[in-house]
DNA sequence: AGCACGCCGACT
DNA sequence: GTCGGCGTGCTC
């Protein structure tokens, strides 16, 4: 006698798995998928090992088998086991990344009357009653629509109560299945005998359109849909008709849907590669055939080829029998990248990602699972795709922090669990970016990774160099007398460009943009005293606060550093610039993209066609405009605020500032036409802006990693953030302290000396949803050592290795 | 999540 | 004295 130890998709706390006594006759093995009774409800679970004994005495039988197959392979499931140890997440919300898509059913509560009469029982209150006439009429109904119709607190309060007298009965029903497989009807000539005969004796009987059909399926040399047999203008009677004359069959086929459309790619073949491409390749190369893991950081600047190692790298791993996965920060903004990989491996292409229907998400899946493409794309979800005989897993622009998973448990990042998943399966993992992040150039430069280098940009065009950057120093403006956010350099480039005809982007990062107070006329900003990150405005007190240590200082009314009373709020937005844009050049037609515009599901495709058909002559935009646009006619690229991102309370402000400016710098100069750039900014001497202006990565991060050393930060060190939510603000603080000093009392008690505590302080949100969040960082190199066997308290968002704010 | 058990305030 | 508020703990 075996037993199955289950995962339940349920939230259970700190229990992960259940014992389950396996029917005779059941195949449960690690990996299936099953039914399983828990407590009065029956739900999901997956089978997380079999073993002898179980951890219970009296267990329940598993149900039944949700299907045959096992839903996880062996790999996948040691996948999931570590990712929910790591980043302390329920066992099967680590389980759930890799189910099929839809495959998660919640049950329903169900109620119906428990007897046909129509007797009116004693003692039941009007409510009641009211409640209990509405069922007997409709039948058995779903407690959810009750709680439509009477309100949610009442509903189920009057539910149980009427259980408990017996007046109803309860039961649980799953959602219908969400996602089936589609099939196509099929119509096949099932004649013997040569087609002659039969379309004459058609003839004879005068029935000339069945004739006509038949003559139309014997010309065609395969068995033909009947949608197409119908289009071509035959009624379906007819069909039916020939049918029970058994001339022809009608069977059902299981179709594919498949996302991308080859009508519109053309094959291509490979480039002949610059010898930098052809050096990482080869080494890329090298490593597939050894069957070890590696890991190669391949770092390029745009428009050096990364695509193209990918795609050479990709063959090579093809020819030895393996497939791939290659992620890609944001579907929506890459589908050129799509394409490329469509046009080189036609068919052999799958995409995963959310913004496909069900329906092809889950056809998609299943085929990946039989070996039938070769690669599968996607963004971080895609690394949870089924795909067999893995080879090779790509990043691309790997420092984009869409790879980390924040909203939802596990708070994974995609390249920390790509490294785990190479380590389980011998594939080799490649890393692209322009602009690494910091903590993945370190191991390239340690040696835990292998550095690949493409320096020069492909030309393709005789002249299309790195676009010129050129800063202006706000303060000077300032003391100009220019008060309006265009510098006279930008007012001028932009009328220019848009008098000959060129396309503009005006780039500006609204994040936080009203949240940090800043003089404007020596760009001082206001930062904590004792942890030197700039502190935030809360309008509701009227004061400053630190998101690290909680301190707060009144807002102040002249700067303290050179006494100018010209201190403000930063707090200007898209609108407000797109306003001002359209005041200073009236003939020029603007478009604004931002996640406000962005929200509908078509409206990116309608802004990248009246971009690329020049229906507008200027692009103001936030974060997005700075990723994949790939626009021949833009020339100028002003960025109207460097500063913004600069100055978040975040260590990595200066990190993502000369990301961000450093991928805008790219939009410009793209077409035949050399490109410019310029970057409005108050602290023109900071060390990221001077390394976008010289396009300088190296000397970036050189400058960047001796900070982080200096002040004890990643990748020196490592982080996990908690965040505690409520309703009630001061509850919310109180649990927080509590737990700080917990962990203190645990800290001692396990004799760790290098981790510490920052905050409890509110969380850079601190309130949403109208709940009020308070966070903690832990920061240490052994942060392990303390959360090792610790039961993180519930109500508690824990985040491994967290990044941005949140 | 759902449900039982259990302990304190406003009612007959 | 009781009904019912929701805090806590359990579900193989």
């Amino acid at each position: 006698m075996s037993f199955a130890e289950v995962s339940v998709n349920s939230p259970v706390g700190e229990r992960q798995l259940f014992s389950y006594s396996i029917p005779q006759g059941l195949r449960a093995v690690p990996g299936s998928g099953v039914w399983v009774s828990f407590g009065n409800r029956i739900l999901q679970g997956i089978v997380v090992e079999i073993s002898e004994f179980p951890s219970v005495e009296s267990v329940r039988p598993i149900e039944s088998l949700i299907q045959k197959e096992p839903l996880l392979s062996k790999t996948q499931l040691e996948l999931a086991l570590w990712i929910s140890r790591y980043y302390f997440s329920p066992l099967f919300a680590a389980i759930a990344l890799f189910l099929p898509p839809g495959f998660e059913r919640q049950p329903q509560m169900l109620l119906s009357p428990a007897d046909k009469t129509d007797s009116r029982p004693p003692g039941l209150d009007e409510d009641q009653s009211r409640f209990l006439e509405f069922i007997r009429s409709q039948g058995p109904i779903r407690l959810k629509h009750l709680e439509k119709k009477f309100g949610k607190k009442a509903a189920g309060k009057l539910a149980s109560q009427l259980v408990n007298t017996g007046m109803l009965i309860r039961t649980f029903e799953f959602e219908p299945e969400r996602v089936k497989a589609k099939f196509e009807d099929i119509v096949k000539l099932t004649i013997s005998g040569p087609i002659e005969n039969v379309i004459e004796g058609l003839k004879a009987k005068r029935a000339g359109r069945k004739a006509a059909l038949v003559t139309f399926l014997g010309s065609q040399k395969k068995d033909v849909p009947l949608v197409q047999v119908v289009q071509a203008g035959f009624p379906r009677t007819l069909v039916n008709s020939l049918k029970v004359q058994r001339i022809i069959e009608v069977y059902p086929v299981e179709i594919r849907r498949e996302p991308i459309d080859y009508s519109r790619i053309n094959t291509s073949t490979a480039l002949k590669l610059t010898p930098a491409q052809s050096v990482a390749l080869s080494s890329i190369t090298q490593n597939l055939k050894s069957g070890k893991p590696g890991v190669f950081v391949l770092h390029g600047v745009t428009g050096s080829g990364k695509t193209e190692v990918y795609l050479q790298a990709l063959a090579e791993n093809f020819k030895m029998g393996k497939r791939g996965i290659a992620l890609v920060p944001e579907i929506a903004l890459t589908p050129q990248t799509i394409e490329r990989f469509a046009s080189r491996f036609p068919h052999r292409v799958a995409v995963l990602h959310s913004r496909l229907s069900l329906g092809e998400q889950f056809d998609q899946w299943r085929d990946i699972q039989t070996g039938a493409y070769d690669v599968v794309i996607g963004p971080r979800g895609a690394l949870f795709a089924p795909q067999p005989d893995l080879g090779l897993i790509i990043l691309d622009e790997e420092h984009e922090w869409t790879y980390k998973q924040t909203e939802q448990s596990p708070r994974y990042h995609a390249r920390t669990v790509a490294l785990k998943l190479a380590e389980l399966t011998g594939a080799t993992v490649v890393f692209g970016s322009a602009t690494p992040d910091v903590e993945t150039y370190y191991h390239a430069k340690t040696g835990d990774y292998t550095l690949l280098e493409l320096p020069e940009r492909l030309t393709p065009r005789p002249c299309s160099p790195m676009p010129d950057i050129e800063l202006v120093d706000l303060r000077q403006e300032l003391k100009k007398g220019n008060r309006s956010m265009f510098s006279e350099i930008l007012r001028q480039a932009i009328g220019q460009a848009v008098s000959q005809n060129e396309q503009v982007i005006l780039f500006f990062n609204r994040r936080g943009s009203s949240t940090f107070v800043q003089c404007r006329s020596c760009g001082f900003v206001i930062k904590c005293k004792k942890c030197q990150v700039p502190m935030s405005y809360h309008s509701a007190e009227e004061a400053l606060v630190c998101h690290q240590c909680n301190s707060r200082q009144p807002v102040p009314t002249s700067c303290p550093r050179c006494f100018s009373s010209r201190i403000k709020f930063l707090g200007i937005g898209t609108q407000k610039l797109e306003e001002e844009t359209a005041l200073g050049f009236p003939k020029a037609r603007l478009l604004r993209w931002d996640s406000d515009v962005t929200r509908a599901k078509h409206s990116h495709d309608e802004i990248m066609t009246k971009l690329k058909t020049h229906q507008a002559d200027i692009l103001i935009g936030t974060q997005m405009v700075a990723k994949g646009l790939d626009l021949p006619q833009v020339t100028l690229v002003g960025v109207v605020s460097a500063d913004t991102a600069l100055n978040l309370p975040d260590f990595r402000a200066g990190e993502r500032t000369f990301q961000l400016l450093s991928q805008v710098a790219g939009r410009a100069g793209r077409g035949d036409r050399p490109g410019h750039v310029i970057i409005q900014t108050y602290s023109p001497e900071h060390y990221a802006i001077q390394a976008v202006l010289k396009g300088n990565y190296l000397a970036f991060y050189k400058q960047e990693i001796a900070f982080r050393q200096d002040l004890g930060e990643p990748p020196f060190t490592r982080l996990v953030s908690l965040t505690f939510t409520h309703t009630n603000n001061s509850i919310c603080k109180e649990e927080a302290e509590r737990l700080k000093s917990e962990f203190e009392l645990e800290i001692a008690k396990r004799g760790i000396m290098d981790i510490k505590i920052i905050g409890p302080a509110p969380a850079f949100i601190a309130r949403l949803r109208g709940r009020y969040r308070w966070q903690m960082i832990l920061r240490g190199k052994n942060i392990s050592r303390l959360l090792k066997d610790y039961s993180i308290p519930s109500g508690w968002a824990i985040d491994i290795d967290p990044v941005g704010l949140n």
